[in-house]
DNA sequence: CTGCATCCACTTTGATACTG
DNA sequence: CAGTATCAAAGTGGATGCAG
């Protein structure tokens, strides 16, 4: 398999032509919150042609970012799931999103939100001076889907599903079901108040500070 | 002009249409170094077809990320220049080109090095942990190529040309003219003590620690 | 049903030539 | 110097087919 490169001995270079073409960061993006299988990918992705996605995957796999796994169990199917250099790729996707949360105007009808964008979103804007020392547990509703926030002496942890302990707050986004729901949207519900809460509610200010969108330059 | 989106509200997804199709990155990359006239940009790129470049630079100026300058005085030029969003990007592309630099072999033939690659390469794997505290001034030469690392307790500025201070350590590694020469392959010869030195040896060490690619996962 | 492979219309890229 | 014009080759998007 013959890639295209940039003829430049350089880790930039490096790093666009293996994670550089169309969709593949995305991919990562998706995996990075846990392995999935194909047709997980294909809709969590919405829209993404089936060819390029197999496309992708095979190069992924081969430039050694993603594993192919047959699942064991009762499940016997195929999973998709990154390899530890893959895994590597979590800072370099988080200062871009970090980056592109900035560029984001209002979001557009039809703009999907996935769990999985939810999920990165979070690590993305999370500020870590603001979260020193903090110990809190955040459980985020937003129609069905379910994310949980966990911060533990100030290292964050995030994830699809309820929150493994007992937590802090519940935040409860009422979104309608035929508005986009975007992070920033309901970032802007909960710092207006348009959320239901249960639990420790003064650490909804302390969610808010902790996780903020920078503001564009 | 329309742009191919994703389709998604999400923050990588953005940074992905804005930046993401090919050649772009390494655009913003160039330019984070210092502005850059469209024949610099060409000839430092290597490779990249014109009108691909002419179609980036408008993508790049309409996404707010670079801006087009007359320059003024006898020069009477265009010039092309990052915005404060473009400079934002830095962290992105500094985190990717860290990853990247980890995934390296070794350099092939025809592969180049540029100045910028190497400044913005000495940035991608600056160790900000190494140099706490840390006031220290480098002027690496290769070639004809000279550029410097300046440490202000524990803060790295980098650029073209010699030092702006009088340099602590003069590092000369003497690439054979017809050899590729890459980042990667200096770091071996300074580490392997195949270069020579001017100034305060024991810098060497020092330079040594605070610059080191990440190793492969 | 999952996990792709194939086919086709369309778009982007690369290489080269050419111009104000 | 700073691009535009042209065209072949490669990549992408969308629909569909098909084996395990």
């Amino acid at each position: 398999m013959k890639r295209r490169d940039f003829g430049q001995y350089c880790g930039l270079a490096r790093a666009l032509e293996l994670v550089g073409e169309r969709w593949a960061l995305l991919i990562v993006r998706n995996l990075v919150v846990r392995p999935r299988r194909y047709t997980e990918l294909q809709t969590g992705l919405a829209g993404i042609p089936t060819n390029v996605l197999a496309t992708r995957l095979k190069e992924l796999e081969q430039a050694g970012i993603v594993e192919r796994q047959v699942a064991p169990a009762p499940q016997r199917g195929v999973v998709y799931a990154l390899t530890d250099v893959g895994r590597d790729l979590e800072p370099a996707v988080l200062a871009l999103a970090r980056w592109g949360a900035t560029q984001l105007g209002e979001p557009q009808p039809g703009d999907v939100i996935s769990p999985e964008g939810l999920v990165l979103n979070l690590r993305a804007v999370f500020q870590p001076a603001q979260a020193a020392g903090l110990t809190a547990c955040w459980e985020i509703h937003v129609r069905d889907v379910v994310v949980h926030a966990v911060i533990t002496d100030g290292d964050l942890t995030t994830g699809l599903g309820a929150a493994p302990v007992k937590p802090d707050l519940i935040i409860t986004a009422h979104v309608p079901a035929d508005a986009p729901a975007s992070y920033r949207g309901i970032m802007t519900m909960v710092r207006d108040g348009l959320v239901d809460l249960s639990g420790r509610k003064k650490l909804l200010d302390t969610f808010v500070r902790v996780f903020t969108i920078p503001r564009a330059a």
